[in-house]
DNA sequence: GCCGTTTTCGGCCCGACTGTTTTCAGTCG
């Protein structure tokens, strides 16, 4: 059983304790192991069979730890399948649509003998749902247009996002008294996807901002608004969320709304053990008698009560909180008071980022000035828009030291794969070229497919005469695990190969990665010093965070490459920066960081192998 | 259920908004 296989087991655990109303920390705790999990970056079956003791991980103690054991070596835990014989597990997915908590899901099951998200719409037809006690006529319309909802991929591409939150911001900036504008959440966080867009400012007076948040264009349905924030939902289905903060609170905020909450949750839970309370607005200092003394804390302002047509002078809320305040302007007085060093948003998934923080061990990640080339592009030799000289000149305009043109091989019948006798003639043009771009180095190289065999698609004396060789799969993805791993590892063991691309096959939203055992993989790249491609294509993004990080851990050479199939796609590699920096990256972790000389002598290992 | 630089027991992040209510529960992030 897999960690993603592991964390739904949990997940389920979870959802059914919430629903049969146990002690929340339980659930919590259990939520929080499911976290622990996914962000892991070995798998869990390895760990069990290697006699790890699960116990160290944080969130998961004694219990769970059986759990996990239990649900390794049996494909299956009692635990769930005892409270499945009490609740039916499909009542977990009640729980995801909008309006519907532990409680509710819990009420409709007792009341209608609802369990299916059919039973469900059949009840709101019937009008029973708005009948029980405490769920009400809108409340019922809620669910039924949160069921109703086109059911496309809730997470967006974070580079689809990237021009919606540009557009956005720079029609809010031009609402008045707008000091500061930022966009926060997952999109700060630089996640490959995103789910809502959260916006964070500072604006002298909220009504007018709020105004002309809600009358945006591309806004179809306004879902809430007050005076400090208010929810939107765009023709696409994302919903942006925009909040309006103090200055004196904004680097509170923009740290809390940051997330992910997981780790906003360790950060809170640290203050805590130091007498602090950290929210939005602040860090305070704890004091009994502010504590003891509801009334000393300012009244609720009176601007969320007619904020249709907002007087634009009221204030922006108050602070709804007690005790001294010790900071909260910037991230960094968050992070001090709890005893960190600045954590870098791409890091803040609680996955090891809290503790290294307060050791002061956060890595130097790496920044895109660090990449001094790009090995992975394609021209209109093969599928690529633009010729070899186009790509040379963009990559000279980015400043590069080196490239390589990397043209498929015929394998891949669409893609006009280049035969033995069409390379000859390439490279003759890659010479020619060269002539004229003496500040550049080029690389000739060819992304070469791995047969279903695992042999490559192109003789030994062709690969000899290239310069860097990338290997990749294109077809047989649906292979078994074992077939598709042999296959690769026996990729890697060509002396030819430079690289291997892509590694899981993935395209976000569109695609899972193949059946691959990827530890086995890594370990052998690292074995023969092949580099694994961290390719920056905004719908492939492979290797993922977690399984950069591993790469990493396991000493295997990264490459960043942008898979650019005209020279636009050049700007790719921010978004391969963008996951390098999740995946722990510093630069000296990267291959294409190195200076020319430093790289032509990793190239040249070739001859020693 | 987990966890400990105050603790092996007694805590566990914090606030806004909505709907259905007459003072707050539930949901959400």
């Amino acid at each position: 059983m897999n960690n993603t296989a592991i964390a739904r087991a949990l997940t389920g655990i979870a959802d059914l304790l919430e629903i049969r109303g146990e002690n929340p920390f339980k659930v919590r705790a259990y939520r929080r192991a499911t976290r622990t999990v996914e962000g892991l970056t070995r798998p869990l079956a390895a760990m069990v069979d290697a006699g790890a003791d699960l116990t160290t991980l944080p969130g998961i103690g004694r219990d769970i730890a059986r759990v996990i054991t239990e649900l390794v070596q049996t494909g299956e835990s009692g635990r769930l399948s005892d409270l499945e014989r009490e609740i039916p597990a499909t009542l977990g997915d009640l729980m995801r649509l909008n309006g519907i908590g532990p409680r509710r899901a819990r009420q409709l099951h007792d009341a209608l003998r609802i369990e299916t998200l059919a039973d469900l719409r059949n009840a709101l037809e019937r009008g029973d749902v708005e009948r029980i006690p405490g769920f009400g006529p809108k409340t019922a319309e809620t669910i039924r247009q949160s069921l109703s909802r086109p059911r496309g991929p809730v997470r967006f591409r974070l580079a689809d996002v990237e021009p919606i939150v540009d557009d956005m911001v720079a029609w809010l900036r031009a609402a008045p008294g707008i000091e500061r504008l930022e966009p926060a959440g997952s999109y700060r966080r630089r996640a490959e996807t995103v789910g809502d867009i959260d916006l964070l400012a500072i604006c002298s007076a909220p009504g007018p901002v709020v105004d002309r948040f809600t009358s945006y264009e591309g806004v179809s349905r306004v879902v809430a608004r007050g005076s400090t924030r208010a929810s939107v939902v765009l023709a696409s289905g994302m919903q942006v969320d925009l909040r309006i903060v103090e200055r004196e609170s904004y680097g509170a905020a923009l740290h809390y709304f940051t997330g992910n909450k997981a780790h906003n949750i360790a950060v809170r839970a640290l203050g805590v053990s130091r007498g602090l309370r950290i929210s939005e607005y602040g860090v305070f200092r704890v004091t009994s008698e502010t504590d003891a003394d509801p009334a000393a804390m300012p009244a609720m302002s009176h601007d969320g009560t007619e904020p249709a047509h907002g007087d634009g002078a009221g204030s922006t809320g108050s602070v709804q909180t007690s005790g001294q305040r010790i900071g909260g302007e910037t991230e960094e007085d968050v992070f001090r008071a709890v005893g960190m060093s600045y954590v870098p948003p791409e890091l803040r998934e609680d996955r090891g980022e809290i503790e290294a923080a307060g050791r002061g061990a956060i890595p130097d990640l790496i920044t895109q000035n660090d990449i001094r080339g790009d090995l992975h592009m394609h021209s209109t030799w093969s599928d690529g828009r633009d010729s070899i000289e186009t790509m040379v000149q963009g990559c000279v305009e980015r400043g590069y030291e080196y490239m390589a043109i990397t043209d498929h091989s015929p394998a891949v019948g669409v893609v006009n794969g280049l035969t033995p006798e069409r390379l000859e003639r390439q490279l003759r043009e890659v010479e020619s070229v060269r002539a004229n771009y003496p500040m550049i180095r080029i690389f000739a190289g060819m992304e070469v497919d791995i047969l279903g065999d695992g042999s490559l698609d192109l003789p030994d004396a062709y690969l000899d005469r290239l310069d860097i060789v990338i290997a990749s799969i294109h077809s047989g993805m649906r292979a078994s695990k074992q077939a598709m791993t042999d296959r690769i590892l026996r990729a890697i063991a060509h002396p030819a190969v430079d690289v291997l691309a892509h590694p899981t096959g993935r395209l976000i939203n569109e695609r899972e990665p193949y059946e691959v055992d990827l530890e086995a993989v890594l370990e052998a790249a690292a074995a023969h010093d092949v580099a694994v491609e961290l390719n920056a294509r905004p719908h492939r993004l492979d290797l993922c965070d977690v399984h950069v990080r591993r790469a990493r851990e396991l000493g295997v050479r990264i490459m960043i490459d942008t898979d650019a199939h005209a020279v636009g796609g050049l700007r790719y590699m921010a978004y391969g920066i963008d996951q390098a920096r999740r995946g722990w990256l510093a630069r000296t972790d990267v291959l294409n960081t190195l200076h020319l000389p430093e790289f032509e002598a990793w190239l040249r290992r070739r001859n020693r192998r």
